[in-house]
DNA sequence: GATGAATGAGTATTCATTCAT
DNA sequence: GATGAATGAATACTCATTCAT
């Protein structure tokens, strides 16, 4: 037990390094240096610095995943919770940069594992809300629901990842945003209030 | 002028490994070896691999704005002007992998500047386009183009960029642009035809 | 501690290369194959190629100051105390060529530094000599010590790092010697005798 | 005649390279850079950039001499004459950095070559003007007249090169100037007002 | 006389990984 | 379980020199 959480320490702290510096640019020396450990310790309890990556990936994708499952279980209206489900399970700001060096990997395997796991991981748990939202009556939008979340988290990733929404790009976005569920216009404007704009 | 021709085959040389291996795992020496000439040609026209980067994405983009360019002057229905507008502007399949070289650079800075310049490239060709589609009574959307464009533009790189699409997927990506345009339910659905279903 | 003894070892390879084909002219691949180790070895060991030269100048200097600090504690006539420690602080004929390596580095700082390291290790010690001779009414210059060591130290360095001294030279710098401490004539003659004339 | 200035243009840049950078350091791109020439120019009028470092050395030692043969026709004091002389053969202030340069190259011919040529030079020089002196009874040294200049040069040229001198110690240099050449106490002491103290 | 494109041997440094203790 | 010294292949970049035009 106690051997399990020094080895989550280091994941974290190579993290940590990860979203700072990108993962090709943290050398395995850097995260032995910040979690204190030795060479050989690191290459104990890993294989590889590739397998370092898995580790940290997984990591995030559980707390995304934790965190969407909690607002879930919460009890507030449909579309927020739809939305918020939405915003938990993007990376957060600062682990955006890993998002990078997941893009980055020309070891596209990788790549795409991660990212088909968090799709993988998320379009159920938003297609079950948004069914339910179209149950009452809310969202009128055709059957294909997967496909419709699919392309809602494609579209809140890219135009939120990349820090330069302005007002306009938001509300042609909420606009989408409805007319891909069919919801009320409207109905979800009170994004608006979730997002910064610069 | 032979000169620059030698140096554009050098840059076409070095072009073809990034998008096969990827930037980082591509060294000077294997663009030598592929270009058959010495260490010091490629430093005498090259001030550093990095720079070497910046041409081969100033050559990626002059086609795909070429490509573009040839297709507006073309005769065809307004839509279909449109969407092979988007198609050209595309990173071709072959170019894909680079595009993933683009994101990997932690060097943030590069990044932006690409893909910048892509959008700024593309959005006003395209704006031009939707605007003259509007007047036409084509789109009924508000007056937002340019942001329509982008979010357009976004959804297509990252819906065909991963090469996962399948037929619903398409049905909806249709269905979305038509409502981001405010396109006639049926207009644009042309497009099945171009896409290979996966 | 064995360890220890490993590094000292680099250095003094490093060493003798360096005072064989200069600093500049001896690579780091050198230098690993006359110790016998690895290009990583050297760099676990050492931050830098520069940084080794620093440590080779470190170990030059202590092995000078240690002969000089023999010499003092040797019961010998007063002038012959100050004229052998002048020599032991003298780099030795094979260290000479490294001289050369100081002087050249355009990197002035560091040839400053080793520079004033010597004079700042060397000037108190045999200050503290010339003035008991002064004591002993052996010298009967003024006050200035520090000064005219310097300027003897200057003078030593100078003449016999170029190997091209001939009798006459070294008469008149034995003359001059006692002129600058005011000896009495003849009193340092003996000097003639530890050096070999070309 | 005009491809000889040519020549010399060429020659005087590669100098202020020389000394602003150091010889090592200044690579042929910088000297056609400054010179405004074409990679195969240079390589048309010097065989080598080592060969082109001799051409340097060339021209300051011929300004020195220059500068020294003026002083010697000019109606002063003996002593001044002398002074003045010496201080005409020191390298000027600009040209001390390429000092080092000389040292530096472990090529010790070229080293050597260079610096007997500037003794070569000026002791003979010298020489004449200090016989005089003694033949005016202004000095009373025995006849090593060479060797007493030789000296000269030297200790005026490390206490001066490296510049950090104080008031004591040039008064100790002109009390040692004056021992050497057996001189009249006093007579030297003009030297202060030509020196800058720090 | 002058040009500048081409050369290739040489250099310092990085870093993931291994293994004896 | 943990250590840290040792490894060596890989890498980007420099620069004096050559030579066809």
């Amino acid at each position: 037990m106690k051997t399990e959480n020094r080895k989550k320490d280091i994941v974290k702290k190579a993290y940590e390094l990860f979203i700072t510096k990108g993962y090709e640019n943290t050398s395995v020396d850097d995260i032995i240096a910040k979690a204190k450990i030795a060479k050989g310790t690191f290459y104990y309890h890993f294989d590889s610095k590739e397998q370092m990556l898995e580790e940290v990936v997984n990591m995030m994708i559980a707390s995304g995943v934790e965190r969407a499952k909690k607002i879930i279980k919460q009890d507030m209206k449909i579309e927020e919770k739809l939305v918020y489900t939405i915003l938990a399970l993007r990376v957060t700001p600062e682990e955006q940069s890993l998002q990078d060096v997941i893009h980055e990997k020309e070891n596209i395997v990788l790549h795409k594992k991660t990212n088909d796991r968090i799709i993988e991981e998320a379009v159920p748990l938003l297609s079950q809300i948004a069914r339910q939202a179209k149950k009452e009556g809310l969202f009128t939008c055709d059957d294909n629901i997967e496909e419709r979340v699919r392309m809602t988290l494609i579209l809140s990733n890219e135009m939120f990842d990349h820090n330069e929404t302005n007002k306009n790009q938001i509300l042609v976005f909420i606009d989408t945003l409805e007319k891909i569920y069919g919801a009320k216009p409207g109905s979800l404007s009170f994004i608006t209030k979730l997002i910064r704009e610069d």
